[in-house]
This record gives C-alpha cells, sequence and structure tokens, in this order.
DNA sequence: ATTATCTATAGATCTATAGATAATGC
DNA sequence: ATTATCTATAGATCTATAGATAATGC
C-alpha cells in the first residue's frame, strides 16, 4: 500500500525504454512492435519491460505521449495559443507533415491506436481526447484571428474549421501510408490556399 | 488443377457469409468480429467459413467490398462521374455520413484495414487503392466543372481538392469514432462552404 | 523494505490445415 | 469427381501473473 515510488534507475529504464520504442517502431514498423521485441531493444525480459506498465495497451499510449513530447521540444512548443498566426500554423503544419514521412512507423501506430482507443476504456482514449483539443485549439486560434482581419470568411465558426485541419491531417496520413509518393506537403498547402483568401490574386483573372 | 467452380449452394453461402457479416459489424462492433463469430452467425464451424476466403484478411477485405456494393445500391450508382454536379457531391457527401454514424462497426473495420492494408501484400492493399481512386474520380470531376465556371477557384488543381476531400471523410470520421456527438453532417457542409464561393453572400458586409 | 528484473508458465486466442464425410452435379 | 462442410489439432503468438533473486535506498 505505502507506494515508494520508483528508484532512479528505473525511472531511467523507463525513459529509455519510451525513446528506444519511438525509433524502433519508426525504423521497423509497426507490425515489429510486440512488447517482446521492445524489450529485446532495451536488454529486458518481457516481463522485465512490463513491470513498468499497467498493460501492453498503456504502453502504446505512452510511447504516443512521448512522441509528442519529443515533437514539441524539436519543432518549439505553444506558450500562447492565442499568438499564433496563421502563416505559423501552415509553416508547423508543412514541417510536421513533412517529418512525419521520415517515421512512417510511428504514422502507422498513431492511426491503428487512433481506431481502437475508440472504445471508452482504452488506455489512449484519453490521449487522443486530449490531444484532439489541444490541436484544436491552436488552430481555432490562429483561424479567429485572421476572421477577425477579414482574411478568411466568417461563414464558418473557427472551431469547425479546426476541426476540418485536423481531418485533413489524419485523412492525408491514411492516404499517405497506403500511397507514400504523394505530396502531403503540398496538399496542406493547398488547403491553406483554398480557405485563406490570400493577398496574392495574381492570376484571378476569368 | 481442373476448377470447375463453385456449386450453386457455395455462391449463395458465400453471399449470405458477406452480408450477414455486415450486419453483425455494424451491430456489435469490430471487435466481436472474429472469423469464429462470423462463422457462428451463418451457422458455419470457423473451418467451414474459411473454405471461402484465402485467409481472414481477404475475408474483411471481401467484407469491405460487399459494404461498397450495398451502399451504391442503396446511395445510386454514379454512371458518369462527369455528370456529377458540386451540388449532387455535398447531398452524397453528407447522406453517406449520416448514414455511417449508424453502422459503428463498420466504420471501425474501414479504419482499421485502412492501417493495416498499407502493406503493399495485404489483400486490401489494392481495394483501398481502387476505391480511392474511385472516390476522387468522382470529386474531380464535379469540381473542375465548377472551376471552369468560376464558382470554385483554379488556384488548386481539381485532383488536389479531391485529395483533400478524401482526407476530410476519413478524419471526421476517426474523430467522430473518438467523439460519436461531433456532428459529420455539418462538418462536411462547413468544408463545401469554405472552398465553393457560392452565390448567396447574404452577409457579406464587413 | 521496496523496487528491478528474471524465468517459467497459464491460458487465452486465433489461424490455418489435415483428414474425414455428406451433398452436388458433370 | 468435386465441392461443402465438419471435427480435431498443430502451432504460433501474445499477455499477464506468480514466484524467484538481486539491487537500491529509507
Amino acid at each position: 500500500m505505502a507506494q515508494r515510488g520508483s528508484y532512479a534507475k528505473g525511472v531511467a529504464k523507463r525513459e529509455e525504454i519510451l525513446t528506444t520504442a519511438l525509433e524502433v517502431i519508426a525504423r521497423e514498423g509497426f507490425r515489429g512492435a510486440s512488447v517482446k521485441e521492445l524489450a529485446d531493444a532495451v536488454g529486458l525480459s518481457q516481463a522485465g519491460l512490463l513491470h513498468y506498465f499497467d498493460s501492453k495497451e498503456e504502453l502504446f499510449a505512452e510511447i504516443l505521449r512521448k512522441r509528442d513530447e519529443v515533437d514539441s521540444a524539436a519543432f518549439g512548443d505553444v506558450s500562447d495559443p492565442s499568438e499564433i498566426t496563421l502563416a505559423d500554423l501552415e509553416r508547423g503544419y508543412v514541417q510536421v507533415v513533412r517529418h512525419n514521412a521520415d517515421v512512417a512507423g510511428l504514422v502507422q501506430l498513431f492511426a491503428r491506436l487512433s481506431v481502437d482507443a475508440a472504445e471508452p476504456q482504452h488506455p489512449a482514449h484519453e490521449y487522443f481526447i486530449e490531444r484532439g483539443r489541444t490541436l484544436r485549439r491552436m488552430i481555432t486560434g490562429a483561424v479567429a484571428q485572421a476572421q477577425a482581419d477579414g482574411s478568411v470568411s466568417d461563414r464558418v465558426d473557427a472551431d469547425t474549421i479546426a476541426r476540418l485541419f485536423q481531418a485533413v491531417a489524419d485523412g492525408l496520413q491514411v492516404q499517405w501510408m497506403l500511397e507514400p509518393d504523394i505530396d502531403m506537403a503540398a496538399a496542406v498547402e493547398a488547403l491553406f490556399e483554398l480557405v485563406f483568401a490570400k493577398e496574392h490574386d495574381t492570376d484571378a483573372a476569368s
């Protein structure tokens, strides 16, 4: 009952498990991602690894959380969502989409768990709900601002636009997994082009 | 070697397997969809059912094909994609999205297989590629037409717009599986609103 | 005393296949 | 003769847990 908490060694090992898992999955794909494989990669037995997590599903949920942590460290954390402009958003979006093309296994893991985590009891359920909210909050901020200054039509509310943007991101990844040749970044840029009445209507003669 | 082909009874049974599977999965969800469960539902043993399919994965691929067949019979087949207007597209889109809300299990199955079928050897790989193409062809037709008459900006080519529309459809379903309360139809309508410079700019004063 | 880790194993599935027998149709 | 179907089973996984021992730290 009286939990003492993890020893320093345990904390470090758990961390190592997650970061190593990210590499293994990114490289080998989601298929090779059995608990056994991940345990081998950090030199633990399968039972040894599971000591750190309640279940396999929780392990994978934690891997995704760790991924976000690593990514937002790499791509810059957003302290204040209301500070983001649309241009920032577009840049960040394209950057993430480009990066994802290098970590196919993680994209697969994410997509796979998105489906499994639909079940409310799934250990990643909250993760996905929370992540979606955070993502949309950022988008909504930028969009609302653009609507205020007139560069985006306000016939559709910012929340719904945010939902559509999220959907495009998820949906494009599905297409990309199936046909890795397609250019996700170009598609994202096109989306911004379409939704935002940009100033450079150069050849709008017709 | 000398294949005689299936007997009438076998053909009918195979059909029954697929249509029953659709009902079972729609109702019970993707979880209860083991081969055993599906076999029980048509009164066959597991081995008896597998006699009709090369593998479990092929079975599921066939189930999805059957679903499309049933759906396009219900929602009207498109003989000539170039005949579709944007308004048709929007109507059809909303209709399908509404229908899907009643068959959660099939939506899950589809999403789950989308990921698994990324593997080129997966029996549903071709299905997904082909389906995407067909869907986008319809969208492209309608969009190109709208671009020709000026109701849609031609700064983004019709193919890319089609890809975005497909992505929105897939991505919204992921959101909906996670949070069934959201209104997919409203989001789809918003997408059309955004992309198409509709005439009814009623309150475009600002 | 508690955590970190191992080995071993229960047991839950699930897929595919082999080897029957019964039904169908050339 | 071939298909339709069954029972039985191999065997591949994989997850979780029990019961050890070794390492850590109050």
